[in-house]
DNA sequence: GCTGTATGAACGAGCGCTCAGTCATAAAGC
DNA sequence: GCTTTATGACTGAGCGCTCGTTCATACAGC
């Protein structure tokens, strides 16, 4: 799983890396859950550790700091996102339609994660700077996935009048918008299905990339 | 001042009312700055009294509770947001271009108040929930004065193929589009000029207001 | 019996908030 | 005008408590 590379330099006592992937795995569910419900700073230590099943020793044994965890939980997050992106990419046939189904398939897995995806928005800053870099670099990462997309299906000509800059916009306004519905949910969701709102803004979008607006 | 209508029914125990707001101001205008630098949770209210010339004894005078702080900020921020909003508005000239100037004064306004919008996407959650509530009311009403603008611009005839549901969510595209130069500036400043910014976007905007993509 | 893992009582720094008291100013009494 | 009393903004030591973290001890597998 990618999300474990990643994790590897959080530091642990213990000496089995198998037994330090799962109780880490353990720890991260419990939670991120609590993160959710109670926001990372009315979380407690001891809170985590007994959602987990374990003592508050135990947990220090796998993790240095209560950052530690956060920093996990925001990587496994992102994990998931991007593995959800990607499959919604390689399921993409060719044409315009493909830019649809990409847009579709990408804002359902926001609607399908929007607890971690708000999550993210609001507890990266609590992460110390080297890890909240980290973060920054999988939503990069995952921006980049859609830059990708774009430019495949322009340079298969049916994308007009997008310079490669327009297409970096581009992809950060769709990603953008996709958190949108998470992070405003709580007005979107009293006046849109997420079916209508995936037709709407797809029509938006679609609008966005096809535009002749004279200079 | 708008800010101080919404912020009587903060309690207080000192009895001179116009004294209650020079203070609360000299209060917010500490604080804000501190939950910037390090957030809401990291900064104490001994820091905040001292910063804004206080004993801590006296900072509870005239606030019950360090959340009564953080939302006198969140108000007074939304209040100078909105009278951005609103004068960009004004200055509007017909046609067309009255959508460009909108925006662009807009996406100024967001990028003059980047701090500060970036501390209500972040600190909200930490309100007790009926006044979060009133920040989200607040979000919406600022929302709502590009509704009017769209709505006012299209009937003009200026604007085709927009429905009263488009328009809305039209409206939520630019303002959450502007919010977004502030929670990726990390990304795009590095990238793009403020000019830059708010030329390539407005002329997505303006092709997702004007565009005639087939169902 | 040695190594690696689990435990939870104990620690102590730090927090939001209180409250008994101070002091400058103003009103009242003479 | 001088003294006394009342007012209310202001002060800061300190209370009660929570929390992240540690460590002496117990336990389990080989």
């Amino acid at each position: 799983m990618e999300e474990l590379n990643r994790t590897k330099d959080i530091p642990t006592q213990v000496k089995d890396p198998e037994l330090v992937d799962r109780r880490r795995r353990q720890i991260a569910d419990a939670a991120v859950q609590l993160f959710i419900d109670k926001g990372f700073h009315k979380t407690t230590t001891r809170q985590i550790a007994s959602a987990a099943g374990f003592s508050i020793g135990s947990l220090y044994e796998y993790f240095a700091s209560k950052e530690d965890i956060l920093y996990m939980v925001c990587e496994s997050i992102h994990a998931e996102v991007e593995r959800g992106v990607t499959m919604a990419m390689s399921g993409a046939k060719g044409g315009q339609n493909a830019l649809k189904g990409v847009i579709k398939e990408y804002f359902m897995v926001c609607d399908r994660m929007s607890d971690f995806i708000l999550l993210i928005y609001q507890e990266t800053q609590s992460l110390p700077g080297q890890w909240q870099n980290r973060v920054l670099e999988n939503e990069l990462r995952i921006t980049g996935l859609f830059i990708e997309a774009l430019a495949r299906i322009a340079s298969t000509g049916e994308l007009p009048n997008l310079d490669e800059r327009s297409i970096e916009l581009t992809a950060h306004n769709i990603v953008v918008l996709g958190h949108m519905w998470t992070f405003r949910r709580w007005f979107l969701t009293r006046h849109y299905s997420i079916k209508d709102y995936i037709d709407r803004q797809t029509k938006l979008i679609l609008g966005m990339c096809t535009n002749k607006v004279s200079p």
